[in-house]
DNA sequence: TCAGTGGGTTGACGTTGTCAGGTGAAACCT
DNA sequence: AGGTTTCACCTGACAACGTCAACCCACTGA
């Protein structure tokens, strides 16, 4: 019924998505090989024969969150500034909801296979670039689509550090995006 | 000739500064409380008596990264537009130089001793507000300041993270942090 | 002088990442 | 078909780690 191949890929989706959910669950630290194997059905040496190491793991992890990430962008329809806000918004939302899977996004690629989750990352920049374009002079394309994309990842990765609960700024995270959004997408900026 | 308490004070420094020399060297991973120890020049149990664990630890290490950005921040003099590009340059520069410190200041505060690296944060966040707000209108104080914070730390964040050298963004995080400081310090915003 | 305090050490325990060797069933070959 | 190879997986083992309890001892205050 299923063949060796078959089996394979199905013990390697079961150890990800144990691996995501024991991420989402309590971070990096809580994501232990042995308890990814055993809600994968499987044993604690078992990841080693689809993933060079933990940190490997994990990258693959943040890999299909860029992907996924990437699917939803691709999926937006709308107006331009209609689709830019949501790709702002599906970035906040992966922020809020997967805080430890999106920092795993932005950590720096250790041990990552050969470059996947960079690959995927940039599939995400590409989709928002073809929003941006719609929106801003080509000179201008990639400086105002890596402030947009950058600003933004920053902006949420404050709100999860505490710095707008606890902080100084008398403002919050859903302020600052819609003003750097409103910036450049209603072009109310005279260069 | 070394009272107790000096004693005391200096063990608790060296720790400090034994924890921020791993960091820097291998992320928080690296940080052994028994390596932390021996370059102390103590036993691995020693920090158990200035820190309640590891995370503790770590916590008042990214207060100490947040104090010494404030004195540098608090340190700056020339026009305001000179200071402004001076904080981000701080912000920044500590980016560059120790990104793994870095990317502790901005890690959620777990095990935070009494608050104290978001005290220190906040510290920062008011000497940056104190530059901005002779830049820009009071009602856009906070806007303003939040977005330009936040902004350039997720401009770092993204540098550090590749996603510029091997990204799709045709710009750098110099730039990126230009524009967005030119946006704001020049006034060339239209409301 | 003498108990008390508290910084520091050490032994110990459970947990973790990781690897070497073994096992059994699927895949391949003739 | 039968024998052989392959490969995903399991298990035992090891070193390193965070953490705690018990202990030691120099300094402190009266």
């Amino acid at each position: 019924m299923v063949s060796r191949a078959e089996s394979a890929a199905a013990t390697r989706r079961a150890l990800l998505d144990a691996a995501a959910e024991l991420l989402d669950e309590g971070g990096p630290d809580a994501v232990t090989l042995r308890e990814v194997g055993a809600r994968a059905g499987v044993s604690r040496g078992a990841p080693y024969g689809h993933f060079a190491d933990k940190e490997t793991l994990l990258g693959a992890v943040a890999a299909e969150g860029w992907e996924r990430l990437s699917d939803e962008i691709a999926a937006l329809d709308g107006t331009p500034s209609d689709r830019l806000r949501g790709a702002l918004a599906a970035l906040v939302t992966i922020g809020r909801r997967h805080p430890h899977r999106y920092r795993q996004m932005f950590a720096p690629p250790a041990g990552d296979e050969p470059g996947s989750m960079i690959r995927a990352s940039c599939r995400t920049q590409e989709e928002f670039l073809a929003i941006v374009s719609e929106l801003v002079d080509e000179q201008d394309l990639h400086r105002y689509g890596g402030l947009l994309f950058t600003g933004v990842s920053g902006i949420i990765a404050a709100e999860l550090s505490g710095h707008f609960a606890t902080g100084t700024w008398r403002t919050s995270a859903d302020e600052l995006v819609d003003t750097l959004a409103t910036i450049i997408a209603d072009g109310r900026l005279h260069t």
